[in-house]
DNA sequence: CTGAAAGCGCTTACAG
DNA sequence: CTGAAAGCGCTTACAG
């Protein structure tokens, strides 16, 4: 039933109607000043009269450029994502870009598909935010790709995402995951705490890897069985936090991101025990929600918006990429009041 | 320095490898079983080795179809965005639409700018996001471009958002606001509370005027003091929880959305009231961290993901629009541990 | 400052 | 089942 429908304006009819030709139209779109005033105006009057908008597909084959800068995420309900991107829109918007924003649902296959939609739109440019999954036929594809866009001149960016070493013209901006969690870490062994177990996020992913060698670094003569899987949700935190605290011995559980913690935290309450009486908890990002959990999360900072906004920057060509083709940002202890010292 | 480029293979390259007309390979392109299988063969090989990716926009000018789907929300980082956008996704993916998501900040003419963007980009569908503005300017803009669309066949959806009188073609779904907060305030009322603080949203949505029309219509003979301006952060609604604690009558708070209720909680401890012993609190969404504020938060669920996959359905095309043009969702009390009865 | 013409890379009747 | 040709709506040298 989708009937007939009005064909709109284009660039020839206004061309048409302002009695001048094509070319002055477009170049009065293009806000070239070989113009008169006078045709300008007269131009301007037709595109409103007939409610003229370009055609941006037409304009980006003649012109070969899009507009469109892809932004790819794993879940956007996530407020890691979530942060980034609002700071990569922030730019693309100042960048008169559009910021195409797609969400794989961590799903590997997903982010590929998501990837040739983009290719095909010839987007300028393109951000890969949040951690990379270690898999050798998906790194491929995804460096294969990747390439396809470099080659073409258009830009890459890796936000919260290691460097690609086939890739060296990516820029990369990444999280001190590491340091961050040895910090974390260290700061509990320097309350007493001697066993101290892990919620790590889903294997594959660099961001979890990173994180967990952080851990393994600080916490030296671990119990490997003090390390516990999740999934960078907050039932997984419950469920590995329920785990760890049947351990008696462990009297602090570090997770791999604030969601997960905030499971934990629930299932030391479930369990009786107080925090940080009995047991300390801590995540990592420092999302909004840890001033509210009960009682406030000890976390570590990410800058995510910054992240984002200067992957946004790089990728519409407001700045130079990186002359290493990496940035480095920190990440910083925020202790608040589930951690504290351990009572024997 | 972004110096020579590779040209990407186009159809005609594909053409002539694969020793046939651009149209077959067009054919191989869309399925059409107008094919012998050699020759498919023969041209998917091509395209594997030419690593061919078709181009969008001159797909997309040929056919007079983007597959792509502009989805215009507010605030990335605010759950409530998040979980429909979500929703919106999972559909737009089934359906190999890209579901473009764009967020304005907010701001009403980033809204109409984006809004432009997607034209341009001749978007099959369009999905407006959240509350609209109450301003008429605004409005006659909006409407003007939503008709654009409409005219062109593209199919427009309102999701969380009360129709537009002047767009009956444009679908809305819609949320009911105003009989949650009813029942949200009712439930309060019934546990003895007579002077009940609400903590509204900006005055110009028409989320924050749907739950405020719900709260006057319960809290009958309210004290007009008893409500308090805030913007849908946590940080304002810190600030409007503690004007409210200061009046001593009240006992009971509402906030407009969760995130509102996080900060008045958070207020309240810092007043040294206990909740819910001397003062309830309650907030409107159900976002998963209600879960885990201290204590856990009572609110109004809404459907959100179901709301976006919805809406993804019917920009898609994958449903018909409702007869009615309009689809309201329920919103379910949902009662934690912040409401309690009166101690006097 | 302005216009005629070619070309961007596809799809789609039309013929065969 | 396949191809030649026109056309989608722009931009961009090239001339003037």
């Amino acid at each position: 039933m989708r009937g007939d429908f009005v064909r709109p304006a284009t660039l020839t009819d206004v061309a048409n109607r302002a009695g001048v030709s094509a070319a002055t139209v477009s170049r009065v779109l293009n806000r070239s000043n070989l113009v008169s005033r006078a045709t300008r105006e007269r131009v301007e009057r037709a595109i409103h009269e007939l409610e003229y908008v370009v055609n941006g597909h037409a304009r980006a084959l003649a012109a070969a450029a899009s507009e469109v800068i892809g932004v790819i995420v794993g879940d956007m309900s996530d407020p890691f994502f979530a942060h980034i991107v609002a700071g990569v829109q922030d730019q693309t918007f100042l960048a008169g870009q559009l910021a195409l924003v797609c969400s794989t649902g961590s799903d590997p296959l997903r982010e590929i598909r998501q990837l040739e939609h983009l290719r095909r739109l010839r987007a300028d440019g393109v951000i890969l935010v949040g951690g990379s999954v270690r898999d050798a036929d998906h790194q491929l594809t995804l460096t294969r790709l990747l390439s396809g866009f470099h080659n073409r001149g258009a830009r890459v960016v890796l936000c919260g995402r290691p460097p690609i070493p086939d890739l060296p013209k990516a820029s990369a901006i990444t999280f001190d995951n590491t340091g961050g969690t040895m910090r974390l870490v260290e700061h509990l062994t320097a309350l007493g705490h001697k066993r101290i177990g892990y919620i790590t996020g889903p294997p594959l992913r660099s961001t979890s890897r990173e994180r967990l060698h952080g851990y393994r670094i600080a916490a030296r003569d671990h119990d490997p069985g003090l390390i516990e899987q999740g999934t960078f949700t907050r039932e997984s935190g419950w469920l590995a936090g329920h785990k760890l605290l049947q351990r008696n011995d462990v009297t602090a559980i570090v997770a791999a991101n604030d969601v997960m913690a905030a499971g934990a935290l629930a299932a030391a309450r479930a369990s009786g025990r107080d925090v940080p009486g009995q047991v300390s908890v801590a995540g990592f990002d420092d999302i909004e929600f840890c001033q509210d959990t009960h009682p406030p999360l000890t976390t570590v900072r990410l800058p995510l918006r910054e992240a984002g906004a200067l992957a946004g920057r790089i990728a519409c060509g407001l700045d130079e990429p990186p002359p290493t083709g990496v940035v480095r940002l920190g990440a910083e202890l925020v202790v608040r009041d589930t951690t504290g010292p351990v009572r024997e």
